[in-house]
DNA sequence: TGTTCTCATATCAAAAATGATATAAAATTC
DNA sequence: GAATTTTATATCATTTTTGATATGAGAACA
């Protein structure tokens, strides 16, 4: 599980290469890490269920590779477009919130 | 007291300048912007407790005019650097997510 | 099989955000 | 009330993030 996660980190362009590097990360950029992750994993789920990323993409004047890398976790996307489309998606501070709370530390 | 917000609004440059501009931001826009406003009051309430804004700044590789724009809720700062400044002053996922859940929508 | 729809990947110029620096203003301490 | 510390504001070159575009890969379906 955990090995996996690190695959997911390594494809995505994050400055981990091994074990060693990943556990070289401070608690504070794991946990901006883990945040980031868990915010475009529930995008993906929200946005799923309700259009496509083209159409998602057009609401934000954004571009659906964008759209596609803020699911794919990809490091070059930001806090401010993740946030973006997830509001985009409807989701309400409240929801964006609880996401974000129960982001587990490592 | 919205009145003021307002004016705080302006004041740090975002694009408002009459009541009628900030009703035709879409509610997403809204909620990002409170968000960001959230986070950036909350940071400063945390960091006074525990360090100057060089302290800070050199915990997370930025600047002192940075965090004063950050907690001053400047336009220029992303998510990304209210998020890194928070989780340096010891703010955990649980408390972050609670302070952008209690974002109140307009 | 071929067509259509959706998502992923690559490239790139433009825009936004960054840290650094200088310095002013304000607050704190002596 | 002078000295010191802390915070705010301004400028700027560099880096990062961005949307756009082109195109590939894959699934769904005819």
């Amino acid at each position: 599980m955990e090995q996996s996660k690190q695959e997911i980190l390594e494809a995505d362009g994050w400055k981990i290469g091994t074990v060693a590097d990943f556990l070289d990360l401070t608690p504070e950029e794991s946990a901006l890490i883990e945040i980031k992750l868990a915010l475009s994993q529930n995008l993906r789920v929200r946005r799923e269920k309700q259009m496509t990323q083209a159409e998602l993409a057009k609401k934000i004047q954004s571009s659906q590779p964008r759209i596609a890398k803020a699911e794919g976790g990809d490091q070059s996307v930001s806090l401010d477009l993740l946030m973006r489309a997830m509001l985009a998606t409807g989701a309400t501070p409240k929801e964006i919130g609880k996401v974000i709370a129960n982001v587990e530390l490592i």
